[in-house]
RNA sequence: GGUUCCUUGGCCGAGCGGUUAGGCACUGGUCUGCAAAACCAGGUACGGCGGUUCGAGUCCGCCAGGAACCUCCA
């Protein structure tokens, strides 16, 4: 199948018809979590607008890697350069062993991202494991005389790469404004200017993660490890780099200066940023301590939390916005979110009771059309989402016998929808109602006690009909009255 | 201070020069024993002031308010 994406490039600031460098191939480099912390609310941005990217792709029948990172090493807490590692940092307080608590939030990470539906990527590296060609990159920026040592750490020149290229190219900057802007800081010592970043740097003596190189005992730059980690994996040249917005600078723009020395050119074709997740107007954030965890989002257990909200309410409520705008959190949005999504699978779930009829009312074909349109628009989620709230509409008079579709027509739209809803989107009606444990014995009591009901009805005796009816709703049964009986599903 | 961006109906959120976005909530109707669900119908918004244009939430300028980045952050 061939699409007609368009996406928007950071990098150029404008939508650009989607071309991979291999007509089949199409290699994608997301930025993924530093596990220092429990995922929050933040995190699924990303994770899902890139999901579907990567679920899109390959529904266009392009063969994607998707490399997604793991960053394990090399973050260092404020101050500058001078800050110590924060995963070393959190394994002293807890006394654990670094390694163990990128263990503990990688492995929660993937239990949260597996419960928002967000597929695997084909290759998820950790930083730690490839100090060796963060090394060589090191080496080979040195070699080109575009870094410097200074007591047993390296630096990237900013100045002299700026002589040949632009530094700041990606986030809209020029090293004047740089200059003027950078604050002082302590410890800067080591650099010749504030704004050189560090490829290397040497380990204070409290300083837990460590490896050996001619320079001193120490750790990578972080920006180092997304060069050396998407080269290996996608080529020095590939096609998009994905990320959070608030990372566009400096990492991404160390990032490009770091390859371009190393290939020659820019590593990626298209830049993507996700907007951020806002709450009261303010970016959730950690440093702001106003994030909520998806543990407390799916448990309800959290000062701002109303309610618990489950996985697929969430993914949908991230996708009912472009992932380029930013999102406030409500409780009220969250609220209007579950109810929608509810009707749209459970419409979804409907699809194989529709008959087929000699004609068609309405045009699949042009919603066909419009969903991939909205797709093709920059992965324009909420359009799509409206187009199959009028698939949902459509649905639901067909079941009201209001309108009508032919054989063909009808295959058409539950492929459609089965496309749509469920390979890109990633919703599942699975997740969202829990009638999971609703075994045999439940359900044929369910169904007695409304076959009494019936009874109870042909007999106008309503008061027993609504007593039924009343006390299993109280119970969590919703119940809904059919033309040829009724229908239920447990709350 | 520098750079960039945002301000849409009760709430959330699309929109990229000219036709109803959509969801949630609300109101009326149909259906129903009554409801629920569903369907039909309804409200006509675009921070303020100028400008460009036959025509502007949509382009330009100014003003007001807010945000992001400039330090780790998705």
């Amino acid at each position: 199948m061939k699409n007609n994406l368009f996406i928007y490039n950071t990098l150029t600031r404008k939508k650009e018809e989607f071309k991979p460098l291999n007509p089949k191939h199409v290699g994608l480099y997301v930025c993924g979590p530093t596990v220092y912390g429990d995922p929050h609310l933040g995190h699924t941005r990303p994770a899902i607008t890139f999901d579907i990217l990567f679920r899109y792709l390959k529904h266009s029948d392009y063969k994607v890697r998707y490399v997604r990172n793991i960053t394990d090493v090399g973050h260092l807490e404020s101050d500058g350069d001078t800050g110590e590692d924060k995963i070393a940092k959190k394994a002293r307080l807890e006394e654990l062993e670094p390694m163990e608590v990128v263990q503990y939030y990688t492995d929660r990470y993937h239990s949260y991202m597996d419960q928002l539906n967000v597929q695997k990527p084909s290759i998820e590296p950790r930083a730690s494991g490839h100090i060796i060609e963060q090394l060589q990159i090191v080496e080979d920026i040195l070699a080109k005389g575009l870094a410097y040592e200074s007591n047993g750490s390296v630096y990237f020149d900013v100045e002299a790469y700026n002589k040949d290229h632009h530094y700041g190219e990606l986030s809209g900057r020029n090293i004047e404004d740089l200059l003027s802007t950078t604050r002082e800081l302590d410890g800067q010592s080591e650099k010749r200017n504030s704004f050189d970043f560090a490829l290397w740097k040497k380990a204070a003596p409290e300083h837990i993660m460590r490896w050996p190189s001619r320079f001193s005992e120490g750790f990578p730059g972080w920006h180092l490890e997304c060069s050396a980690m998407s080269a290996r994996y996608l080529g020095t040249e590939f096609d998009i780099h994905g990320g959070g917005m608030d990372l566009l600078f400096p990492h991404h723009e160390c990032e490009i200066a770091q390859s371009t020395v190393c290939n020659g050119h820019t590593p990626a074709h298209y830049w993507m940023h996700n907007n951020m997740i806002t709450i009261d107007g303010q970016k959730m954030g950690k440093s702001l301590g106003n994030f909520i965890t998806l543990e407390q989002m799916f448990s309800g257990e959290h000062e701002k939390l109303e309610q618990a909200y489950s996985p697929m309410t969430v993914r949908f409520f991230i996708m009912q916005a472009h992932y380029r705008s930013t999102l406030d959190f409500s409780n009220e949005a969250l609220q209007a979110s579950q109810k929608g999504l509810d009707r749209l699978l459970e419409a979804f779930g409907k699809l194989d009771q529709l008959t087929a009829s000699d004609a068609s009312t309405f045009s699949v074909q042009e919603l066909k059309d419009k969903c991939y349109a909205a797709l093709d628009d920059d992965i324009n989620t909420p359009i799509l989402i409206a187009h199959l709230f009028d698939a949902v509409k459509n649905i639901n008079s067909m079941l009201a016998e209001k309108a009508t579709l032919t054989s063909s027509d009808l295959s058409e739209l539950k492929a459609l929808m089965q496309n749509m809803v469920v390979d890109i989107l990633g919703l599942s009606a699975a997740e969202s109602n829990s009638s999971e444990g609703n075994d045999e014995l439940l359900s044929e009591t369910i169904n007695l006690l409304l076959n009494l009901r019936i009874d109870a009805k042909a007999n106008k005796d309503w008061g027993t009909a609504d007593k039924i009816r009343n006390e299993l709703q109280a119970l969590g049964v919703e119940i809904k009255d059919t033309k040829d009986g009724f229908d239920w599903s447990i709350k």
